[in-house]
DNA sequence: CGTTCTATTGACTCGATTCAAACTAAGTGG
DNA sequence: CCACTTAGTTTGAATCGAGTCAATAGAACG
């Protein structure tokens, strides 16, 4: 494994103000004040790089800080008592992670990083002094939590009801729409150094599988694969092999959130 | 379908004063203030019937209430563009739900009674006035927010590694242990009207395997199950069959949360 | 240049699905 | 009170998607 701590997306200049990003996402969904706009950013963060498969936390740990990601991306997993390993959500640029042990005293899965990664590590302490000042700055990380929540739940969804290709390409949909979301891939093109194994954990299959199944979406011409980098080459066909909809990120759109939702498929009674 | 409004777990006495069981629930995770508590006994609810299948709301819908279950289950669900059904997770008496509308416009899932059930409505402009006044409610809330993410984690691990019927174990032992939490299953009895297919897609397994894995908890003596009526047999061994720790629920245990996580199975690095 | 990951392929197996039918229990209406 | 309906459970048989095992091929690392 390739021991790096160098940055792979993100340019020395971008990586320059770390928390000027995350308040300019966060100020899509919430009218941010200047005082809290200045008290997030005055927020003290100390940068911890992390090396391939390093981990930021592990299940069980006590907690003390959250974390922002820089750059690189990171990998939440929980195992079985069996030693199997599912990967529960990634966390790319702008996410906060660990944000649920401001809540809880103890982390339920470990957070580990997929290639080089950085992250912003910011103490409770100061975390929740600055959120005890500001109702508004509160609501904003609260609603962080509750869209990972919905993002979870299309996770089972996804694992529970679709097939294995439909499987994988609903992620690689996820992944891009995210990073799309944060100014990253936007030439459909996205650079994460996971393994195929990486993909079968998170999806739920087999690693053998997995790569049968990345194959089938090369065949059809709706992904390049070349180690490290997916290349989304049509991307409504993913999107409809992966039965993927981006209502569920509650990502801020420019049609401010009208009624695009995709409804329930079911009666209404 | 039987169409019915009688509550079916708790005798009339103990719906009388609805918000002191939450009040109770919250108390034991967090210190409130005797403002606190009587701001949150002071939130307008109305109560509202549902009879089995009705919905409390649907995916897409635009949010104004949370609701508050009373009495009766609601699932959460969730379906693929083929029409197939994904429940991603039960509530319980005293477990509130569409919280996240608080932070995002519309729900992205379904909320169904399961048999009849009572829920609380409580309209999202008394409920926002109500967190403005008290940081230390607004983060009791969140922390709902945050456990429900938890719960949520481990049901994509159910999921995506663990055998059907180890699923269906591990589900039945989350009911209880939440049940439990609020004194409810004392006798290690559930009592819900859900029928095989609903275990089926709350397990991602078809009816038919469904069945044959209930049939072999029986034959095991784990549990016994007439409809409507789950019997826990043998505690121990559901719990080793469905792999089940109770971690994740974060219940308030009279250890006070100690070491008692289990760890990652994982070396750290 | 060997070591170590990662990707790939083939053969075999198995857990789970699907389809179909039978059975049970509980209404519903004549 | 009994035939009829309906929802839910149970069973069997055939099939299939995906897992497992094993071996090979590449690529990157040191």
């Amino acid at each position: 494994m390739k021991i790096s701590t160098r940055p792979v997306q993100r340019a020395g200049a971008e990586m320059g103000r770390p928390l000027s990003r995350l308040l300019r996402r966060l100020d899509r969904k919430a009218t941010l004040s200047a005082d809290d706009r200045e008290a997030l950013s005055a927020l003290p963060m100390t940068v911890r790089y992390l090396s391939p498969e390093q981990s930021f936390a592990r299940a069980g740990d006590a907690a003390d800080c959250c974390g922002l990601v820089l750059d690189g991306y990171l990998y939440r997993q929980k195992g079985t008592g069996a030693g199997r390993r599912q990967i529960v959500g990634i966390q790319t640029a702008d996410d906060l992670v660990g944000l649920q042990t401001l809540l809880m005293p103890r982390f339920d899965h470990d957070i580990v990083a997929i290639g080089p990664a950085v992250v912003g590590v910011i103490p409770h302490t100061a975390f929740k002094a600055t959120l005890r000042q500001s109702q508004a700055l509160t609501e904003c990380f609260w609603r962080e939590t509750s869209v990972d929540a919905a993002i979870s739940r299309e996770w089972i969804l996804n694992l529970g009801q679709r097939s294995a290709l439909a499987r994988v390409a609903h992620l690689i949909c996820e992944l891009v729409a995210r990073l799309r979301a944060v100014d990253l891939a936007q030439d459909m093109k996205l650079s994460i150094p996971w393994t195929q194994a990486d993909v079968a954990d998170a999806t739920g299959i087999s690693t053998v599988h997995a790569n049968r199944v990345i194959q089938e979406l090369r065949r059809v011409k709706a992904i390049a694969w070349r180690e490290g980098m997916v290349d989304v080459l049509d991307w409504a066909l993913l999107e409809r092999i992966g039965d993927f909809s981006p209502d569920y990120l509650n990502l801020p759109d420019a049609e401010g959130d009208r009624i695009l939702w995709r409804g329930s498929p079911y009666p209404r009674d």
